[in-house]
This record gives C-alpha cells, sequence and structure tokens, in this order.
DNA sequence: TTGCTCAACTTGTTGGTACAAGCTGATGTG
DNA sequence: CACATCAGCTTGTACCAACAAGTTGAGCAA
C-alpha cells in the first residue's frame, strides 16, 4: 500500500508533509503552524515523534519555535551588501559607512565598539604574515539594525603597524577612519584578499547575533594589503538569514538600468 | 552551589562539556566519541537526554553519527576556490577547468550533465531581465571530486539568447567550450554580477550533495553581462564545509611571495 | 584458510509519562 | 476602570521502555 514508495520514519513524513505545506503557501511566512497536540491527533502519532518532525524543519530553518508561542514559518528578509563597490576598498563598511547605508535603507542602525590589546591567533597571523602569538591590535565592532544583531567585526592590526599609527589603540571610534589615517601616515591599502566561507555558528556568536537553531553565519575575512605586506586582516559575521555579499566585476553598464536602489 | 551561574538545563551541560573537549583536541579531528550508554553512566543522565545534546553538538555541525558505528568529530577539509581570477571571468569553473583543477590537486575529478529546457523561475528571470515563466535553457551539472559530491551549478541561459546559439540545447558539453562558442557568434561576456548568500541546505540539495545534519551550503549566482544585456546566469551550490571562495581584488604584489600552490 | 552465522555492540525510531516554564485572556477584586 | 490572579493553552526538559537496524568481531563449519 501507499504506492510501494520507501518508507520513511513517521517524524520524517510529519516533516515532509509540513514543508510541502509551506511551501505550497498553505502556512505563509509569518504563520503559525498548529500545536504539537493538534499535530499528534492529525498524524496520529506521539508528542515525540512529531516533536522529531518540527525540529527537522527547525534546524532547516524553516520555522522556529518559541516556549508558550508555538511554531511559526520564518520570514526572510535580507539585506544585500555591496563587496565591490570601490569605496569599500579601504575597509569593509567603516563606521560612518555603515550608519549612512542603514539610515538610507529607513532602518536605525546601533554600534558597539571595543578596542583590544592582544596576541594574533593562528589564523590571523598566517594572513598577516606575522607569527601566531605576536602582539596585535584589535579594533572589534558589534552592529544592530532596529535593535537586531546583525554582524559583528573584528580588525586585526599587526604590530609593526601599530608602532607606526598608535592611534590604532585608541578607544573609540578614529573621526577620519582608520584608512584615512594610515594614509596621512603613508601607509596606503593598495588591494585586498576576500575570503567567504559558512558554518553553523559557534554558542558565543549564536548569543552575540541572537541566532536561533538551523541558522548558518557568513563568514567574511578581508585582509587589506599595502605595496609591501599586509596590513589587516578583517573577520565580518553575518546571520546568514538576513544578509547576501555582492561583487560586481567588469563592465556592467547593462545593468544599472533595471536596478532598483 | 556551582558557583551561581545560571543553571543550564543537562542536555546542555551536556552538549557544553563534550564541546570543550573536542575544542581542547580530547578529541581530534575524526575522533570516535564515547557511546550513548556511556556517557549515559558519565554524565548520570538518561540515554534521551545524551541524545539531545549530542544532536545539538550534530546540528552545530561539529559531530556526525552513523548507525553501528557511533558519533565522531567532523574533520574539515577545505577547498578554496578562487572567484574572481580572469579565466574565471568567463564562466565559474567551465568543465575543463575544474577536471584541471581537481586533477591538479591529486584528486579524481568526476562529473554527470544534463541539458533541459526549462521555464525560468521568478529569481533567475529577475537576473536575466526577462518575464518569468518565460522559456530558458538549463545546463546543469553535478560534480564530484573523489565520488564525494561536491558542488552543483544550474546555469539558465534566456530564450533570446538560445535563438542565436542553438547549440546550447545540444545536451553533451560543448567542447570550445560555452563562452568561446557565444564569442564566435559575436555574444561577448565583459563583465558579471556575483551573489553570495548561505542557508540550510533544503531535503533535495541534501541528497545530491549527501550533506548531513548541521551542514549548510554555500550559494553562488553568477550573472553574466554582454555590453547590452545579461545573457546568463549560474547558480552554484556548494558544501559549506568543503568549500571556500576567494576574490583578489587591487594590487596584491605583496601577497604572492609567501603563498603555497 | 575461507566463509558464514550470530552475539553484542552501536545508533535510530516510537511510544509513554510527568512536570517546568512561558504566554494569553478571562475573571474577579480593589 | 485599573490591576492582580489564575486557568488553560503553549513548548521545554527529563525520564522510562521497547524494539528496529546497522556494524563488527569472535567463533564455528566447510
Amino acid at each position: 500500500m501507499m504506492g510501494g514508495m520507501s518508507k520513511q520514519p513517521k517524524y520524517r513524513q510529519v516533516a515532509d508533509a509540513l514543508r510541502r505545506e509551506i511551501d505550497s503557501g498553505t502556512y505563509g511566512p509569518g504563520a503559525r503552524l498548529p500545536s504539537e497536540a493538534e499535530l499528534s491527533t492529525r498524524f496520529d502519532a506521539s508528542r515525540n515523534t512529531i516533536r522529531s518532525g518540527l525540529s527537522l524543519l527547525v534546524s532547516e530553518g524553516l520555522i522556529s519555535s518559541s516556549q508558550g508561542l508555538g511554531y511559526e514559518v520564518r520570514k526572510h528578509e535580507v539585506f544585500v551588501l555591496n563587496a565591490s563597490k570601490f569605496e569599500n576598498l579601504s575597509f569593509p563598511q567603516n563606521g560612518d559607512a555603515y550608519s549612512t547605508d542603514v539610515t538610507n535603507a529607513g532602518r536605525r542602525p546601533h554600534q558597539t565598539f571595543r578596542v583590544e590589546l592582544t596576541t594574533a591567533p593562528e589564523y590571523i597571523a598566517e594572513r598577516l604574515t606575522v607569527d601566531a602569538g605576536s602582539r596585535a591590535v584589535l579594533r572589534f565592532c558589534h552592529r544592530f539594525v532596529d535593535d537586531v544583531p546583525w554582524s559583528t567585526q573584528a580588525t586585526h592590526y599587526p604590530d609593526w603597524l601599530v608602532e607606526r599609527a598608535p592611534r590604532l589603540t585608541e578607544p573609540g571610534d578614529i573621526a577620519e577612519g582608520t584608512t584615512r589615517y594610515l594614509a596621512g601616515l603613508g601607509i596606503e591599502q593598495v588591494g585586498y584578499a576576500d575570503e567567504i566561507a559558512t558554518r553553523m555558528p559557534t554558542p558565543e556568536e549564536a548569543r552575540l547575533l541572537e541566532i536561533g537553531a538551523g541558522v548558518p553565519v557568513l563568514l567574511w575575512t578581508r585582509t587589506g594589503y599595502s605595496p609591501e605586506r599586509p596590513i589587516r586582516c578583517t573577520i565580518t559575521t553575518f546571520r546568514g538569514d538576513l544578509n547576501r555579499m555582492n561583487y560586481e566585476i567588469g563592465d556592467l553598464s547593462a545593468r544599472s538600468e533595471n536596478e532598483p536602489q
């Protein structure tokens, strides 16, 4: 019976059925799903089995749950980030650029800032071509949009650079921007290498970005180069469900006419 | 007692303890974790509670489980993909380039290929500036490295282009490459826009890429432009745990000396 | 030696129960 | 009316039990 298809476990059948109904619009973005008890009746399965099915959809990022409220279909509102704009050659979204962008989009920006004297972890040291464990300055930024955590940004500067640019250790934003400050000292960033990766958040990241289950993070590492050597390495961590990155390369004159914003 | 820290549920304590031990190297990449029964004794918790803790680590992508074998710490072997190399302006990893790259890395490439006459889904239609639902040709590629599924690639060509370039509908690879073929017809790709996003895989993607729980996919959309209008849109889906993307922009002469490969 | 069987391990699935804890609206008191 | 309380919903945590199903190695048979 049932068409001879492979016999799926019951919790999977539950997940598949609900996923179909979500995809087909029976439950649209933001809609509330029936309670575990109701689903238990409908599928003739125990609450545990229903929960297994639901938790599958949660870890797929399709729905989320809150105690006392129920399950609801996640709504995705993405923010597109243009990583190849020329003004960003200098720095991925410096403080001012970020505030301006967000305000222009009709949203309310907010950020906290911190400077730390630390040692370069291996990953950073490799990219700055310094010894792992050597001293470095970390400028850390935690960004919000409409009070929703959006991204964290950690920029590491190598020891030798800090000696020539002591204001990098100043707590608080540098008014003219770190790039202009460095340029004024004759240290010009002439190129960068970006690396993009994704994975599930660490508990620390999940806390800072208020990420629920089933949402990956997008990791953006930008290493900036002077003509002689790397001068900084920035790791930006985004909520994967809220962000997308853009690179535009070559002649795109055929594009701009049709694009909004 | 216990230092007055917030009282975490037991399954979380289990996950945290094991995560610490994995991070600290007690269980290295590929190592097998103690069985549920052993952990049950160690933490004085029921098997279900232990399973809750373990499934947390699974959905973080830290470990994986197989029936009959146990849980093991995932090993991450990443493949770096340079998206801004000039030869890739024409096409993200055309068939030959892919085979060459993989062979050079001492691995064994393998791919299956398919051509379909279809209608453009909304997402594609937007980027090709054609009407959603209008006819399009889809060239689909499923790639493996050492028989491990690596990526899927779906390239859509708009109807008007296919009329001028009928060989696009040929099943099987086009020997000289689609880009050269199109260039020979006077259709030159002069720029592209890349979009990068991440999310958890759909069941279909999980099947094709053999992705377990806790591994996101990396979505790479490249829209190629002629001087007049978009000519193709390629969506490549990568396993997030096996791939990383690179963009190099500007003068990186200070870099090459130190980089391997 | 070779090859098969099977016991003993592992995780996977499904059922049950009980209580904790978060949320909402009805109810009743001031 | 304003406000506190609480019943009744929701999901979260934790336990128990039983059997299914995949894997491995010991041990026996040919």
